[in-house]
DNA sequence: CTAAATTCTGGCCGTGCAGTCAAAAAGTAG
DNA sequence: CTACTTTTTGACTGCACGGCCAGAATTTAG
């Protein structure tokens, strides 16, 4: 027999739970960007949503969930914006560059989001202490930049290097744009993104073969 | 009239005060490094180094102020031992490859201060919400980055960038083999460390000037 | 030795947290 | 209106935390 409160995960979904699900969603985003993730207690987020802190008990099985699902959101959200960009390149440097200004391109867009998932996965772990949602382990975007340097390797645009450590570096230097760049209240990010695709050409292309 | 408890700051310290102190900031590291900075309560710190959890309280003046001096011991121990390398050094680039290496060198025998060391930058914050030990606010370290990118476009040896957002590219990837390269076992740090100094050697090093 | 200062103990307090629940309210259908 | 389901409320539980402190233990000074 069923616990009485909570909708089955599987079952479609009332409009009105679906929309409550929406603001819970965006509730904790702004919360998080505003606050900072360890200060984004159920309590201020349901606060910030104007329901009581059951309704997000009875609408998401715990915090973990919650969050979750916002990383989902968010992050569905970046790839679907940024995948089409490249689809449309043919080299891999220029995948490369497109990938680095194609997410600071909807980032500009997507402030809060991109705060709160920065937030995210910088705080969120899992109980043995590793990062749970950092791009480290998402293998997603990590086979993306694999991909975009093996392709780059095989086509002899990129020098030879250490796919993987490239990609780790690759990857730290978006968290670092997503964690931090706010930190910098007069700097550009877009500005900061060219000057990214422009280290990470110079640190991949081949050597100039002498004639 | 002073409270009775606690030493005043700046008078000398018994040799007791001292061993406590040490002992104290021995157990925070590896509390930290072991079960994560969350999970660093001073009742954790105070169970590991066999004492009561009041001792921490009556040798800092709070749990901010042994975060503090956590920070400052290992992050001299790391500047005590890469400066002497880089001060050997004539060129910018000898000296970008000397700093990566010395850290990865230095980390070598210090693994678990140094994950605690990448804990507490991560996670410790001020009241506003912006980092207080990461690299945004620890010049630090930052001005011996832009020190070498400086000297490297004043040589030439370097082709014109971004300086800053070098820096935090340089400060991220170095982050990132802290906090994160023993989440892959088999992987050789130096290894990582040596193909890192190579990356930021390719990004930084000017164009060929063809005669 | 005694007296005073230093150091330590262990329990207590208030706070904030995630999660729970009985009951109230709102919505829906006949 | 009535019977039923879905949704919401807000008080409550239990837990972990940082900080506090009266008094005990220990060390030092006279």
């Amino acid at each position: 027999m069923q616990s009485k409160s909570r909708p089955s995960g599987q079952k479609s979904r009332s409009f009105i739970e679906t929309a409550r699900r929406a603001q819970i969603i965006a509730s904790a985003i702004e919360v998080i960007a505003g606050h900072g993730f360890a200060k984004a207690s159920l309590a201020r987020i349901a606060e910030h949503a104007g329901i009581s802190k059951g309704v997000i008990s009875y609408h998401f099985a715990g915090k973990d969930k919650l969050m979750e699902e916002v990383v989902t959101q968010v992050y569905s959200e970046i790839v679907e914006a940024v995948s089409p960009m490249m689809m449309a390149q043919k080299s891999a440097t220029a995948l490369l560059r497109t990938q680095i200004l194609g997410v600071a391109q909807h980032m500009r867009g997507h402030r809060t989001q991109l705060k709160a998932l920065g937030e995210i996965f910088i705080h969120l772990r899992r109980p043995d202490g590793t990062p749970r949602y950092g791009i480290t382990t998402s293998e997603e975007l990590f086979q993306v930049l694999e991909h975009i340097y093996r392709l780059g390797q095989r086509n002899g645009e990129f020098r030879p290097f250490d796919i993987r450590v490239m990609a780790i570096t690759h990857q730290a230097a978006l968290d670092n744009m997503f964690a931090y760049w706010s930190a910098f209240p007069e700097h550009d990010l877009e500005a900061h993104a060219r000057e990214l695709a422009d280290i990470f050409e110079h640190a991949t292309r081949a050597e100039e073969t002498p004639s």
